[in-house]
DNA sequence: GCGACAG
DNA sequence: ATCTTGTCGC
């Protein structure tokens, strides 16, 4: 699935003399979350034929434009619409008609189903910890850093590069990164995988940990930088009641799959030299070495 | 303008 | 996450 594509495919629908907003595009693409990520999508938007210039701020006010904010006024004057004072009435301009089958609601569904295979319990063992991330330019790069658990030395480093297929959307972060980490682990066989963003700790109890730990039915735990969901608590983070995470320091720490919120974070701990754990602080370095390399 | 849901 | 450079208003 490419949210890109599929967004063009929404916007084109809005005719000649009415507008859309990005949440309204959002709401088609089936998840008002992705909003920000309409407008980003929008700013790299390659075909004439897709008219970005007629989605606006919900609000009423123009919103941005890559050509200039006067050119979108200029645009949307010339489709016959008032503009008074930089606003427009969506009473009478709003457009949100759109013919869609809702791919995000579609991928919500998907991790709902996946989440079922998830594994709490502690099923792993300790010889290899490998850690993984993405940096992005105009291509996404993953890096793959296994360490070995007794010496603690890095014994294997890979990077590869592919397209970006999707833009960040919030709690949707599996779907931009997980085809990168797809490949990172082809014929590779760590005993636990860290990587870089939430496990449990997810308003679905679905992060990227817990999606790529399912695939793969391997261990894997989540290190994140910053709180996505849920209350804390003396170090501990809940949803609903469920104890979904653990604080290490400045970061968080949760269980993607085959291991519990107290092994997660003993493992993560035994790893710590900086904020972040070095499996995948390492990854983060690379990654960004082999964008540096490949794009500066 | 603030606050706002990983990366 | 990336951009991209100043020292700051709030
Ligand atoms: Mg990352």
């Amino acid at each position: 699935m490419n949210l890109y594509e599929e967004t063009y495919k929404i916007v084109k629908q809005i005719p000649r003399g009415r507008v859309s907003t990005y949440g309204e595009v959002a709401k088609a693409l089936g998840d008002i979350i992705a909003s920000r990520a309409v407008g980003k999508i929008l700013n790299e938007n390659p075909y004439e034929e897709v008219p970005c210039y007629r989605v606006i701020y919900s609000n009423g006010d123009i919103g941005g434009y890559a050509g200039g904010i006067e050119k979108k006024a200029e645009l949307l004057r010339q489709d016959g619409i008032e503009i008074v004072n930089g606003k427009i009435d969506l009473k009478k301009y709003l457009f949100n008609d759109f013919e869609t089958d809702y791919p995000l609601k579609k991928l919500r569904e998907e991790q709902q189903r996946l989440k079922e295979k998830l594994s709490m319990e502690d099923d792993f063992s300790v010889e290899t910890i490998a850690g993984m991330d993405v940096a992005y330019g105009k291509k996404a790069y993953g890096a793959y850093v296994e360490f070995d658990a007794e010496s603690m030395k890095i014994v294997k480093r890979k990077v590869v590069s592919m397209e970006i297929k999707f833009p960040y959307v919030p709690t949707y972060l599996a779907y931009r990164e997980l085809p990168v980490l797809q490949e990172l682990i082809k014929g590779e066989k760590p005993s636990i995988i860290m990587i870089d963003g939430n496990g449990l700790l997810h308003p679905r109890l679905f992060g990227i940990a817990c999606h790529f730990g399912v695939l793969h039915d391997i261990a894997t735990i989540g290190i994140a930088k910053k709180l996505l969901y849920g209350k804390e608590k003396d170090d501990y983070i809940f949803i609903e009641g469920k104890k979904v995470g653990k604080r290490l320091g400045k970061i968080y720490v949760s269980p993607g799959n085959k291991i519990s919120v107290e092994s997660a974070w003993k493992i993560a701990k035994k790893f710590m030299k900086y904020a972040i754990p070095e499996p995948v602080r390492q990854a983060h370095i690379l990654a960004n070495e082999a964008r540096t390399r490949d794009e500066k």
